[in-house]
DNA sequence: TATTTTTACGCAACCGTTTTCGTATAAGCG
DNA sequence: CGCTTATACGAAAACGGTTGCGTAAAAATA
């Protein structure tokens, strides 16, 4: 059961070490034939190049760093089906990180990236980042980004989102059409674009609309979502309490649902919901969630797809683009009809 | 910006790479003084040492793989999360690989293993997953395996479980206790252990009530998931229909709601219904899903935990031991109070 | 047929660390 | 004070490949 190396082959097969390791990488150098011999013998005895050594003696790796805040969450979990499906394709090795939303988490990982471990990143930035030189760094250092849905937008490099200020804008629109006089806004940070261009949207239709945006209807959870409950739990018995609300992420869907069901408020009848979410089960919630569905697979896929682009054409660089995925309003029972 | 080296920093420090080497992995036969310098400038200089020079020369590469069907279920989403939480306390980076239910592609993934790209692998196996020689055969060569939620029970390692017999028979139990006379359950596999024990489980509760289990009345979706409207569909609208359901798996019970609006079934009036599941909207499905809750954080640490054990004491074997732990009833509106 | 080009392969350096020894110096000991 | 034992470090051989370059033989060209 001793380690079959390459040399294993070349002996067995009288090559030398090169010539072996050339036929196993479809090198012009050498002969139909030869190759043939090769994978014959690769395949009967099972052997499997070392990535490392490959690694070390190539300087590619083979293999792309996930960064993300969450795994539990059905936006991010689809979105790594899509960069899985195209890593796969591609031959690459997926790393999966999880930030869990710590700026802190988030750079100890990055910073391990300069070591070379892999190809390229895939990121989605965590909530608390605010400064991002360290990510500068490392692309400086030739390793190429590509964000999706939670982008830097000052970084030179491509970027996937979804049009969140349109999703927002549309969201915002259909509550005031369903008679809405006051919504509520549920941010998850303050310093992200995609946040920012959420709240955006908000406002703009808000006002578009003839009314005039209320600071306090705009509640950002910046800490723990477990805060979310009191604050919201307060801000919907308050006497001028909301009539619509609009959840920029998933998480905060839920308890929104909880809140209505303490407090006794119907859906849609005193409050009418729209939430981002890709959750599978919005349609069996009670009552069905009202949502703005992300592509999120796709999101996965087209980021995963730029970076083995870029990966391809060794040693170029990304440029700035960016590319946007529609999202959709999928309308069911928590607004009105 | 030229790639800084363990050489760079001997150069630096005017010691040789050995002694570079064996101070930053803290070894007994380098001074503390030393220590403190190779360290300090390997900071101030952002050194990492590059992880495939160092998997080469070591034959460690501190890197775990993860199999598993799916990343967009509940479960697997939280099992994710407890391994890498147990993963990076204590260093290790985690590859994860999706089959997709593929017998074919967690073959591929597994073969890919023999090269010692991973130290270790954590995995549940695919539904359509018959024979495990090409897991016998990596475990020969001496790469620890840790099983979780879907396992081998005929192979000789450690394996993480919840209490399926148990669960499902209680969960039977529940349905009969409120009045079910005729219960569908929902199986996801033939051959995989964790259906069969669900399955007698449920088997075994009916015949303890006194009733004969019927073989209509088990379900198994081995091909896609897809198939299973017009199953259950066809089943539903019969004349003897069911009155209760225990669904095996959480991809199942969304499919039930779904036959149950068409065909104006009531939950729970005209069909009960539970699942195994750890859906976090469980609660707020309409009606509320009453579930068999999987510890899947937990069941994730432990696995990685029972990996990261066997991976500090090197070359050792890890012996065959079953740990269960137990999932909870928990008991909403989907079945009769 | 002499000469140039192609084809197919081997040699050897290199990738960046780890690790096994060997050893000079310092320390401990009777 | 001579001898053993630690201590702290360096030299060099792995680790298992990749790759640039050199070259003999075969093929193409003149």
């Amino acid at each position: 059961m001793s380690k079959i190396t390459i040399k294993t082959l070349a002996k067995e097969l009288q090559l030398s070490v090169s010539t072996v390791s050339k036929a196993m990488r479809d090198s012009h150098e050498i002969s139909e034939e030869t190759k043939l011999r090769v994978n014959e013998l690769a395949r009967k005895l099972n052997y499997v190049v070392n990535p490392y050594a490959s690694s070390l003696g190539s300087k590619s790796s083979k293999t792309i760093g996930v960064v993300i805040p969450e795994v539990v969450d059905s936006f991010f979990a689809l979105a790594i089906n899509g960069i899985e499906s195209v890593a796969q394709e591609n031959g690459y090795h997926v790393l999966i990180y999880l930030t869990h939303e710590s700026q802190e988490k988030e750079k100890n990982i990055l910073m391990d990236f300069e070591s070379g471990r892999v190809d390229g990143v895939l990121m989605s930035v965590s909530r608390e980042t605010l400064d991002h030189t360290y990510i500068d760094e490392l692309m400086l250092a030739g390793i190429p980004f590509v964000f999706f849905d939670r982008v830097f937008e000052d970084i030179e490099t491509t970027q996937i989102t979804t049009n969140d200020y349109e999703s927002a804008y549309l969201a915002t629109q259909h509550l005031l059409g369903k008679g809405c006089q006051q919504i509520m806004f549920l941010s998850f940070s303050k310093n992200l674009s995609i946040s920012s261009k959420r709240l955006h949207g908000y406002l703009d239709a808000i006002t578009a609309h003839g009314l005039v945006p209320d600071k306090n209807d705009v509640i950002s959870f910046d800490e723990d979502f477990s805060e979310a409950y009191p604050g919201l739990k307060a801000r919907l018995q308050a006497i001028n309490r909301p009539d619509g609300v609009l959840a920029s992420v998933e998480k905060l869907a839920i308890p929104i649902y909880q809140v209505c069901e303490e407090l006794n408020l119907s859906i849609p009848g005193n409050l009418q919901i729209i939430s981002f979410s890709n959750l599978e089960t919005a349609a069996y919630l009670n009552p069905p969630l009202t949502t703005v569905t992300q592509p999120a697979f796709e999101i996965g896929q087209a980021a995963a797809a730029a970076l083995m682009k870029a990966l391809k054409r060794k040693g170029s660089v990304l440029i700035k683009e960016e590319i946007v995925i529609p999202s959709t309003l999928v309308i069911r029972k928590s607004t009105k009809t």
